[in-house]
DNA sequence: AAATAAATATGATTTTCGTCATTTTTTAGC
DNA sequence: GCTAAAAAATGACGAAAATCATATTTATTT
């Protein structure tokens, strides 16, 4: 049985049809350099889909079609190490496209991605997406800038995952999260905060708990709220 | 005092100009695509430079103003922790290209390159690599297949770090290793070793130790030799 | 070649964190 | 609303690995 909010979600026709030209990707992400005819193109080109909590985008090992972008909800991309346990590379918000790092490389796709609520993703077959690159360098660059940040994000996950305490991890990816929650409170299970942690669940429930004595983080059931960022910052150890 | 290695390469005129037709980035790099006249413009805006070991190439926090081709050697691209210690993301070697990323970000250096060996570089200033880039498409492609690759080399890496033992990843990395010193021995302190499985020096120490005993690893002062790579790939876990 | 410094090695100890077992709470299904 | 299942929480325990102290070997300098 479906909730009553993702019903809802899936009837209101506004969720499955959105406008490009009102599309976060385009206040902040890549499609930022997009122009009047080259929108109207996107804008017929991409499939609006509905993907409720927890439904798989794509696993690790199969064939890139095209990219994914959100428009609304949140989408954890994962790995799956060898007892199976996850490792959240990265979690994308609205506005984010999703596996185009498999566009380039020709190769499977190594890493999987499924949506952590209710969401709203847009598809944009492979031909069309690097149809478009080819033809519009700012989008291409705009590209080149992602993937050089996101190379730098990980080299920073990598040092923090080797040098830091589980503690400092927490607090730091806390901080992250903030930033991708925004206003809302962070609302992930203990398990995939865990797995963005790299640690075990035990051990992040234990921590939570730390931090809300320590008077940092309000804790309900499935919702983190910060309250204290500078404490958080000290925390980190940054 | 510059040892009689470095003295010899200082000296030796073949290792100051390397014609970029017989450079190794042309056999399995980014630079496979250049054609005769491209080639010939790459060949002059280069600058060829010598390295003797431990030479920065750049550090943290300086403006990127062009990418590096190694010729010759090897160079480790390391992050500093909030301590000072080296977390090694990356190890560069002949063919190899450094610093690109930093091209298209359009900031400051978040990371730094240092030759651990003796090494021939060129250096290819940012406007002329943009240049090329602008106006060969199977150069652009190239770019967009390295950088995925690397994204894809580093989720794996955050996924060993967060899910392995200390032993596994030592494992793991010499198998990357091999790969990287091909025929010769892997030539590593033990402290950049430790940097690059992220670990303590004295654990790595005594893990390389075992793997001696365990008949995996031939061990000189600063060599490493596998020995048996099937046994090692059986301890990586993979 | 001797002296100093740096890198490597080893031992003892402590801390962190993962694992396993069990309980409590929350969520979902009927 | 009751039941079953899943998620969250807590406790006890042990293993892995960091830290600190110190010894030994190798490299560098004079």
């Amino acid at each position: 049985m479906i909730s009553f909010d993702s019903m809802k979600s899936m009837l209101d026709e506004s969720y499955k049809h959105v406008a490009c030209s009102s599309c976060k990707s385009r206040g902040h992400g890549l499609f930022n350099g997009i122009s009047g005819a080259e929108l109207d193109t996107l804008e017929a080109q991409r499939a609006c889909n509905f993907y409720k909590k927890t439904q798989s985008l794509f696993v690790e090992g199969s064939t890139p079609r095209g990219v994914y972008c959100v428009n609304h909800g949140k989408v954890k991309v994962f790995k799956r190490g060898e007892e199976g346990k996850e490792q959240i590379i990265h979690i994308a918000k609205a506005g984010d496209l999703i596996g185009f790092r498999a566009m380039f490389s020709g190769e499977l796709y190594k890493v999987a991605a499924e949506s952590l609520e209710d969401s709203n993703i847009c598809f944009i077959a492979k031909e069309d997406f690097l149809n478009m690159i080819e033809f519009n360098p700012a989008l291409r660059n705009g590209i080149f800038k992602e993937l050089s940040k996101e190379l730098s994000d990980r080299a920073d996950f990598i040092t923090n995952m080797a040098q830091k305490s589980v503690r400092e991890r927490l607090a730091f990816s806390l901080l992250i999260l903030m930033d991708i929650y925004g206003e809302d409170p962070i609302n992930l299970s203990r398990e995939d905060l865990a797995n963005f942690v790299g640690t075990a669940t035990e051990t992040l429930i234990r921590l939570l708990k730390e931090f809300k004595e320590d008077g940092c983080l309000e804790i309900e059931v499935r919702k983190l709220r910060v309250i204290d960022k500078t404490k958080l910052i000290s925390l980190a150890g940054n």
